[in-house]
DNA sequence: TAGATTGTTAATCGATTAACAATC
DNA sequence: TAGATTGTTAATCGATTAACAATC
C-alpha cells in the first residue's frame, strides 16, 4: 500500500478541483474522463490514472460524479478541515490577499495579521486584527495557527520564517522572492515567485 | 538543429536566473555545476544538461562564469530587451504589483494601467498613468505594449483578454482564477493561480 | 603537468499514453 | 442486453542520472 504519490499528480489536483468547482457551479452532475481531459488539455488516460492514485471514484459506463469527485479531492488535499493562518506583512500584497482571496474555499481561516507599521497595529483589515510583530508568540500561543503567509519585505523573510517555525507553525506560504526551501526541511514551504511565470511568458512570446 | 526545449527545462531557467543574481550580488564570480546543484537541490548532471540545451556556457576545469551565465539566461528568456506592458485592474493586487514588483529586472516597462473606477482615471500609480478601459485601443495604438497583466475581477477577465488580443497584445500574465489557456492558442498565457500553491501546501502539511 | 570540471553519450528511472478486459 | 466508460496492465516516451572522455 501507501504508494507514493508523484509530485506531478499532486500539482494537477488543484486544477482538477478548480474545474470540478466550475462544473458544479454550472450544474453539471457527471463527467467522463474524456470530457474532463478535453476541457483541461490532458488525456483521458492521464485523468483516470491520476484519480486512481487515490482509489476508484468513477463508475464504468457512467463516468465520475462531479460533486463526489470534487469533495474527494478536497479531502485528499486536506482543504475540507479548517486550519488557522496568519499573514505577516500587510502591504499592498498582504491586503490584496486579505480582501480578495477566498481563504474559506481552501479550508483556511485568517486569524491574525502582523505588521511593523504602528499606525496599522490595533486596526482591522478585511475583518482580521493587525498585531505588532512583537505580539507574535502571544498570538500564536492563543490561536494555534498552522499556516504562515509571508507577504513582508524580502530582507525580513528568513528571520520571520525561523521565528514562526520555532513558535510551531506547520507550513509556510511564501510570497517573497527568496527560496526558503532548503533550510527548514521539516516544515513545507510553497513559494509563489511571480517573476518565474513572467520569465516563462517572456520566453514564450 | 532547433532541438525543442522541454517545458521542464524552461521552468527551471527562472530559478537558475534568480540564484545566479544572488551569487552575483554576493560577489561570487564562478560556480561549478555541483555547487550550484547543491544550492538549488538539483543534481550536477541536470544542471549541465539544462545549460547544454542552449550551448556550452562552461569551461572544463573551471566551471561557469556567474555573470556570463546570468546574462546568457537573460538572453534565452528574452528579458534582456525592453517590452511594454499594461496592467488591467488597479485594485490591491494590481497596486501591489505596480509598486513592489521589479519589472525592469525582467525587461518589462509598465506603460499604462486601466481601471473602471472614475476616481482613479487620470491619476498615476507608482508613476504609471491610469486610463479608462474605454481608452484601451487608443493607448494600445500609441504605446504598442506586448504584455497585458490581468488583475481585474474574474468575471471581466475573458472579455478583456479577447479585446486585448484583438488589439494586438502578444502575451497575457493572468492573475485571475480562470483558465484562459485553451481559447486563444496563438497568444501565450501564464496563469498565476494562488489557490494552487495553497492547496499543495495544505496537502504537504 | 595534474586536477578539476565540463560536454555528451548511455543507462535508468518515472510519467504519460495506449489498449482492453471488467462492469455499470 | 448493448453501449459506455472505468480501472488497470503493458508499451512508449521523455526526463533524470550516471559515467567518462575531452579539455581547460
Amino acid at each position: 500500500m501507501e504508494k507514493r504519490i508523484s509530485s506531478a499528480v499532486i500539482h494537477r489536483m488543484p486544477r482538477y478541483f478548480r474545474h470540478l468547482c466550475d462544473l458544479q457551479d454550472a450544474g453539471i452532475a457527471r463527467i467522463s474522463s474524456g470530457t474532463l481531459a478535453d476541457r483541461m488539455g490532458l488525456t483521458a488516460s492521464q485523468v483516470r490514472q491520476d484519480f486512481n492514485c487515490f482509489g476508484g471514484f468513477g463508475q464504468q459506463g457512467y463516468g465520475y460524479n462531479v460533486a463526489e469527485l470534487r469533495s474527494a479531492i478536497a479531502g485528499i488535499m486536506h482543504i475540507d478541515r479548517e486550519r488557522g493562518a496568519i499573514i505577516v506583512g500587510t502591504g499592498n500584497l498582504g491586503k490584496a490577499l486579505m480582501s480578495n482571496f477566498n481563504f474559506q474555499k481552501y479550508g483556511v481561516r485568517l486569524v491574525a495579521a502582523f505588521d511593523s507599521n504602528p499606525l496599522l497595529i490595533g486596526t482591522e483589515i478585511a475583518g482580521v486584527p493587525v498585531y505588532s510583530c512583537r505580539q507574535m508568540e502571544e498570538v500564536m500561543e492563543r490561536e494555534q495557527p498552522q499556516i504562515a503567509i509571508l507577504t513582508l519585505p524580502k530582507m525580513h523573510a528568513r528571520a520571520a520564517a525561523q521565528k514562526l517555525v520555532a513558535a510551531g507553525i506547520k507550513g509556510i506560504w511564501n510570497f517573497t522572492s527568496i527560496d526558503l526551501h532548503l533550510d527548514m526541511p521539516n516544515v513545507p514551504v510553497e513559494n509563489v515567485h511571480f517573476s518565474e511565470s513572467l520569465m516563462v511568458l517572456s520566453y514564450k512570446i
